[in-house]
DNA sequence: GATGAATGAGTGTTCATTCAT
DNA sequence: CATGAATGAACACTCATTCAT
């Protein structure tokens, strides 16, 4: 790649330079700018690719402004997927907890994961993808969110099958690959693909139903939710 | 000829160093090595995180040795995941090809695509990680030897349920679901884990059995496969 | 999301470094700075010998700074020899283009281009022997600026023979053979040697005079003028 | 560039390396081979461009197998330079030196130079661009041969001034001025061109006639020479 | 002689980060 | 807050050279 700051000055311009304030933008706009251009660039590019000149000139700042808004690369990528974490479980908090029986729960857990990673699509692939860009401390918070996670389907799966609803062989299998099953989805999804988000959701219910047994299928209202 | 300048050369002659030579190691088990550890490096770092006077010191060879064997480290990685996946096809061709009934083969496919990500699981993570580090030409390469082997369980899917032995609401879906579940395992497999291959295989079966509704169980006796 | 990956993270962030800032220079000075340096070093040792860090070191930079200036070591060449070669036909221009006797016109080409070749000497000399470090699609911008220059001299060789002052057998060849006795000057010129530019421009002045044939001497009041 | 030995075996060839010997070529052939490959090379893209590994490619080698020929690249060239004017010394010791006549002995000059840097092209200019590429000891050699080239012009421009045939101002700027002219035929040069190599001889002949005011023209049939 | 394999020393280029203005 | 200018550390890649086979 050519270096993107290029300049060339054997003309020699002798501009003064002061200065320009943002015309009427915040800081918290600038802010806003900087995470959903992040996500994007380290969505198509990666991470360890995403340069910090280009993401200054995504959000119409010079490279060392942004040094206003965060404080490390680094740090910048764990807070990314520390807050996409933290939102995610109170979304699922806020969503499926409220529900008591089992069946309706698992239903309620796949359609929240389903739409939750095709609206934000982008983070949660990130979410998946640079776990291995953080440090070591990083890392071990965001598996642990993670954890959380994950441990709200095993818990689902396990009270379902204590209830009779369905049988399990091994639940930390079943629960991963329920989880890899719909995570899936993150990777080929298109907002303007040929499937709507209520249709994805019925299709992977049946699926997940299929694979656990469910003794039967049951029918609820639900309206897709969409997410930010 | 131009009359002769006057100005004397500064430039010293490059002064000649010492240099090694092989004792007595054949090119090819070098290149077997480096690939080896290529890949441990790219599914522990990635692609872009790996640098290639380490992977170079890896197999006890300075960096400038590496280009006996690697025009580019861009053209590597590419190199590497074409010729895993069209192992991983040929592979396919042979153990799953001969079968004809769709159910025997659906299990096969599985049973297949389950040992093959636990034996190769550092080659199909990568596979599955690095291709945005592809050049677009390579991608498309990359991107076509996959989709063959996502059309060859599609292919298995239809042909099951256009003889009855299952019912699928969208083949696309369904196939990417299968697959995503089955290829989980690579994300959290470890050969010194608690479950077998052979628990594994039968784990799986049952999830993809059901998640499709296949008709009746089967049961067939089938030997775990050592791959590499 | 998908299962958490048992495997560590390896990779330390890298650690910040400590870093300089300017004291108080500007950056068109440092531009100058480096192109005198940059002509220097070409000069003496070829543009292909002449190495980034060195030339940083020159201006007091590190290497790393330079690509402030500088887009590519290649890039730095063409526009060099390009805007000097701009610089020296606007020059033509302002100095020779006045003058309307064809005899004049070709003295005052002569006492133009010897001057400019002994002032610049280095730049010219560079201009001369770099061509080859050229990219194609520079080479052949840099190559059309000299031919306008070349044709500059060609069309008073005309002119003045079409007017009777002289006769010219071959337009082209004597041409080439006027500008390669006037160039040479720049291979053995020394600012601080034994003749000083006026002398130089007379007795060139007499050799191609006499090449041509020019019909009668002129005597006209010319100050040599310093370039830059 | 790209590395011009890649070599990518991943699938990889087990071939013992049995060596074969050139099937009737000796090894003085190959010398020659070599020689002439370089000065392409060399004249084309310049000293310091041309790799050895290319240039053993140029000739059916091996990278190594080009030190059975040559002992360092940088000496190599010194050998080039020196061997080249040794030959250019004594061909013109061979064809000017007899001719007593300084009118006669200036125009052979003339065309033996027009002829050596017509037929020789390549090695001329080489001789006149490499010389930085020298180390300090090669370039006092090199140099010390061009100044014998240089002194026989001028002491055949001192003999005729001195005879009365023409007058010369300044007998270094002269020779220079000369000595540039016709070198300059190297710089633009086609054998394929529209010019004859008699032509030209003719053409320069007359210009150098004009520059320095030989009195009177003489005309003497001279055979066009082929030089190797 | 020819080849394959190895090496050391560059060499251009990128990039996160800092800080005076 | 924004910018320009600077830096250190790394990194991919090249190349002349050596030497066992």
């Amino acid at each position: 790649m050519l270096p993107s700051q290029a300049r060339l000055l054997l003309t020699l311009p002798r501009t003064p330079h002061k200065m320009a304030r943002p015309p009427g933008v915040s800081g918290a706009d600038t802010m806003r700018a900087i995470r959903k251009a992040a996500i994007a660039r380290i969505f198509r590019y990666g991470f360890e690719a995403m340069n910090l000149r280009d993401l200054a000139a995504d959000v119409n700042l010079k490279l060392g402004s942004l040094y206003n808004y965060i404080p490390q690369k680094q740090e910048f990528l764990s807070v990314l997927l520390e807050s996409t974490l933290h939102e995610l479980l109170s979304d699922l908090d806020a969503q499926v907890s409220p529900i008591a029986d089992p069946r309706e729960k698992l239903f309620a857990f796949v359609r929240f994961h389903t739409e939750w990673h095709t609206a934000r699509k982008e983070e949660v692939f990130i979410g998946n993808m640079e776990l291995r860009s953080l440090s070591p401390q990083q890392y071990v918070r965001v598996i642990a969110l993670r954890k959380r996670y994950e441990a709200y389907l095993q818990s689902i799966l396990s009270q379902g099958a204590k209830a009779g609803y369905w049988t399990i062989r091994d639940a930390k299998v079943t629960s991963y690959a329920v989880l890899a099953m719909l995570t899936g989805v993150s990777n080929w999804y298109r907002p303007d693909g040929r499937l709507s988000q209520a249709k994805l959701v019925k299709l992977h219910e049946r699926l997940v139903a299929g694979a656990i047994g469910v003794q039967e299928p049951m029918a609820a209202p639900r309206s897709a939710i969409r997410h930010k």
